[in-house]
DNA sequence: TAGATTGCTGAACACTGTTCAGTGCAAACC
DNA sequence: GGTTTGCACTGAACAGTGTTCAGCAATCTA
């Protein structure tokens, strides 16, 4: 019965040429200027030979999105070996390492935490474990800084997270969209943000939110989000 | 000489019209889903005749950029009002209408300071004038809260200014690409962030960047991007 | 060997941004 | 008033996009 592993590793064989055409042409000629045609010409396939792999361009660029994570996980595994350092090093050296991923893979961190050209990311998003694992390491670290009397008792560390990071993602928007000025360098506006927010958690402000330490056990819950209805970004009328 | 008068007016209306319906059509459809032939059809003129208005679509955002500063602009201008508050009050004013504007105008918002398809923005962007004025505003906001003794002397308020309003584009930008998980409401990460900073501010950590107040007076300065190289992001080839 | 299955293709559909020869109308000139 | 000029505007086309589908050819099953 060696045909149908056969045939089977030959379509996963297509498969993989399809994700690594892609994530070529996406690295070098970005996002949104691969298409299906370009993308088949390199596997010289036809292209709606990709539509037996994948079921639209969107799902491709899930797939890489995944492929992102991984490689965000991989990076943040060699961090582990400064398992040494004080909490708040730790901390430090992990963040940076977040934000050079955003400077060293700058396409794979817009589709992982910019881009909007994929509208089901908000539903798919929790589905990566990757993510989830990347996420949960950096609330553990911050627990660490917590435990290690780093930052106030009252510190919630997902809290302590998201803010750090969802900064980091500022900068890292602004230097992928070039808005920064002349005078402005965004690998020491990356470092300042943390050390700034870094501060501030140890000042302990009056915070408003009151997130659990994993949103995933609340994925019931309904009226989280501002009523505000965004458009829904389809592909294509 | 009424004759001229009036063929101005008219190709005025045009041009006027033009910016109309695009606008429209962007805020309620979404920036990537408008085209040419969208926009023509509403103000019933051919495809073709909207390229004697403007010489591609990246110029009809680009006008519509200019109108999202003006609109941001007028939207500060209310907060004047707000001048009898002590100074940290009002820098907490002005960056909480500034995050509101981001919840209130998406796509105005996504196109002046996260979309990447219009390849010249950054050097078009320190042009727009009210882009300018509405950032000038801030930075001497932060400028009184350093005189008035709220934030240490050695604080740089344009920096200052960098620091919040970045990390306020990473909140709206999560908000907008619906990133944030179940458990987290943006409304209060974005207060939390400004709160964070400022107490991060107040802490007075040692910085690393050296911003000077306007770094349009630094257009001839160099090399201070990193040397990365970002793909372009043409159009279309 | 006959039939079914399946992978792949060519051609097409409905879009996109953009260009260009040509048309028709209004202004300018005589 | 008649003629000519200028120009706003159009229809059609080019080259590109994501996607679909009938059909072909090769392979597997019986």
């Amino acid at each position: 019965m060696g045909i149908k592993e056969r045939q089977e590793r030959d379509r996963e064989a297509v498969h993989r040429a399809i994700l690594d055409a892609a994530r070529e042409l996406f690295v070098s000629e970005g996002y949104r200027n691969v298409s299906i045609r370009k993308v088949a010409e390199r596997i010289e396939y036809s292209p709606a030979s990709i539509y037996s792999y994948f079921p639209s361009k969107d799902d491709i660029f899930f797939a890489l999105a995944e492929e992102g994570f991984r490689l965000l996980h991989g990076e943040r595994a060699d961090l582990d070996a400064l398992a040494v350092l004080p909490p708040l090093d730790r901390i430090r050296a992990i963040f940076t390492g977040f934000y050079r991923f955003s400077v060293n893979h700058p396409e794979y961190f817009s589709l992982m935490f910019v881009d909007r050209s994929v509208p089901r990311i908000s539903q798919e998003y929790e589905r990566f474990a990757f993510a989830r694992e990347v996420k949960n390491h950096l609330v553990d670290q911050m627990q660490q800084c917590v435990d290690a009397g780093v930052f106030p008792p009252a510190t919630q560390p997902h809290l302590a997270f998201r803010l750090v990071a969802t900064s980091l993602i500022g900068v890292a928007v602004m230097r992928l969209s070039d808005r920064l000025g002349p005078g402005e360098n965004a690998d020491d506006l990356a470092q300042d943000i943390v050390e700034t927010i870094i501060a501030g958690l140890q000042a302990g402000p009056v915070l408003r939110s009151h997130v659990h330490s994993d949103p995933c056990l609340l994925e019931e819950s309904i009226g989280t989000h501002s009523g505000l209805s965004l458009t829904s970004e389809e592909p294509h009328s």
